[in-house]
DNA sequence: AAACTTTACGAAAGTGCTTTCGTAAAATAA
DNA sequence: TTATTTTACGAAAGCACTTTCGTAAAGTTT
């Protein structure tokens, strides 16, 4: 492999100016960083990040991070819509992305032996000893849908999304609208159901606990035992605002099941925009997640926070909402 | 941060001894590694894999790298799958996974930057000058659906899953089978039709050219367009095996709109197995590609050839046919 | 012309690790 | 016992960079 010091020996200076020279610093006359320049061109010289680290203790590497007892990946895909924004914001100003496991040592000495700049911890689980090691430490952090002390945080505005759903659906002339609500253990589950409520509020309609189930996963099972719930009430309701579209997709199975029909008899809305979304008979109308918007400011956030910027501690990214064909004017 | 220098000094003995206790050499007595250790684990001391690589040339790094240009990307389902099953593999294996990105420099230098091990190329496109320096460099390589000169390749085994097809649907009696087939630039295209084509053989059933519609992308409306061209036959096909589910969904809203049901009038089989298969309308009979193998062989093919071991320079894996609702019977 | 400042460069130390080679001491063989 | 081998360790060079600081030479100011 080629050096600094075969660059400096056929350009004639010491391997410093060729240092500087690559590192742009001014002190270097153009003309020999033109000289210099071409002789690393031919020579088809590149730099050695790992003796640039050593030398100057930044590695322009990001660590991604993410828990992996629970068993999203990369193939969630949220975090993968996320994850990619993210990966290119970062790679637009220089970086590289490195996944952190935490085998063996954990993620907070993986991130030292690999001595990244910061981490994006991309799904956290707070019961995870070795996430919460990281976060209490001094490497730059920020997460997504997981709250954390001093850690910036960049994620849907899951209330006032909400709250234009049943805004939504009230327009729709529905006024028995139910929630689907994911796990309250989460803070998506949790505002979720925040937004509904505050939404109801808004409008005016009574809130009625009965018209709230609880899917326990963000799955399609879930909301297909959610539904089938709500549709044992005697006044079922006429929509359903559902915590993800997973979960909205099996509501709607649930609906065919008890030989109705979405949106005929009920309305549905679902909240992510998956794929799958435009794709399912009937297709869903949907709060789309920003995930582009998502993943670069986490990113800008991230670099700010390496840099010693100020950062905002909570950033919530506004959702748009879709309209498709499983939700329909009450007659 | 905590080097060698002190864990040898609070051990009363050289950093030559402790890196040799560390990297396991068996000069070291039972005795002073065990001193060494207890201080290593005391000092919460990790190595410095920066230095360690300048050190070794060897960084312990796995290139990822995808195509640009193609926007696949992390949130292509079947990639995403065996990256996240090849990610895990090679980590067991003690190596990390960093993404390599083509900008300014090209794949090949930034893989020469950080000094990765190997490289895996997910979504090769053989139009992509960086991609074939690469290729041609002396950098490990494998990939996956995009064969090239002496790069190990690890893939679905597409024509033998194409007779299972045809074979299967002829089982249900179909006799008149087409087949919508996908960009005949891709090997994934070519062999799937070069399987089917062989498939109508082995069942003795005649080959009719116009029985074989092209999607020109991997999409659903490609499929959608494939199958109204097919539907325009005078003697339409009963059974239709498509490239990829994607487009097979297309197709299935194509017989629809043209006052069919799938499968009470056409059988439709689809390829990949992707999420959304299980939740259509109905849901898709497919092949489902073994992600978790295929990314678990190209992680040992890789490290293999890292270490100068032996390797296939083709491994096809099986697919497994998924029996669902879009096929049924041919009274 | 003298005094001062700026510019352009290099020597050398430092970054944290690995590995070769040398050497005492201990273990074994003769 | 002496000769030989083995064991256990350390000194030091090397890996490819960065950065401080020193210093001539050139440029600028009085």
């Amino acid at each position: 492999m080629i050096d600094m010091k075969q660059v400096a020996k056929l350009a004639g200076v010491s391997v410093a100016t060729v240092s500087k020279t690559i590192n742009n610093y001014r002190e270097v006359s153009d003309e020999t960083k033109a000289k210099i320049m071409k002789i690393v061109d031919e020579l088809g010289y590149v730099q050695n990040s790992s003796a640039r680290a050593l030398s100057t203790k930044r590695s322009n590497l990001i660590g991604i991070v993410y828990s992996e007892h629970l068993h999203i990946g990369l193939e969630h895909y949220f975090f993968s819509g996320v994850l990619e924004a993210f990966k290119k914001e970062v790679e637009n100003l220089g970086y590289d992305v490195v996944f952190i496991n935490g085998r063996d040592i954990g993620y907070l000495k993986k991130c030292r032996v690999r001595g990244v700049d910061g981490v994006f911890v991309v799904t956290a689980e707070t019961s995870d000893k070795g996430l919460v090691d990281l976060f209490n430490a001094d490497i730059p952090c920020v997460t997504t849908d997981t709250p954390w002390n001093k850690i910036p945080l960049v994620y849907s505005d899951n209330v006032q999304s909400s709250i234009d759903a049943v805004k939504y659906l009230h327009g729709l002339n529905h006024t028995r609208i139910a929630h689907i609500a994911g796990p309250q253990t989460s803070i998506s589950g949790r505002e979720r159901l925040e937004g509904y409520r505050t939404g109801m509020k808004h409008e005016n309609l009574p809130y009625d606990p009965n018209m709230v189930a609880y899917a326990n996963e963000y799955d399609s099972t879930s909301g297909y035992n959610a539904m089938k719930s709500l549709l044992e009430h005697p006044n079922p309701p006429s929509a359903v605002y559902v915590v993800c579209d997973l979960s909205a997709v099996g509501a709607i199975k649930a609906i065919r099941d008890a030989n109705m029909r979405a949106p005929r008899d009920i309305s549905i809305m679902g909240f992510d925009d998956i794929q799958l979304a435009s794709h399912t008979v009937p297709s869903l109308t949907t709060l789309r997640q920003d995930r582009d918007s998502i993943g670069r400011t986490l990113a800008c956030t991230l670099i700010k926070l390496i840099n010693k910027e100020e950062v905002d501690l909570v950033t919530k990214i506004p959702c748009q909402l879709i309209e498709r064909e499983s939700t329909k004017v009450k007659k």
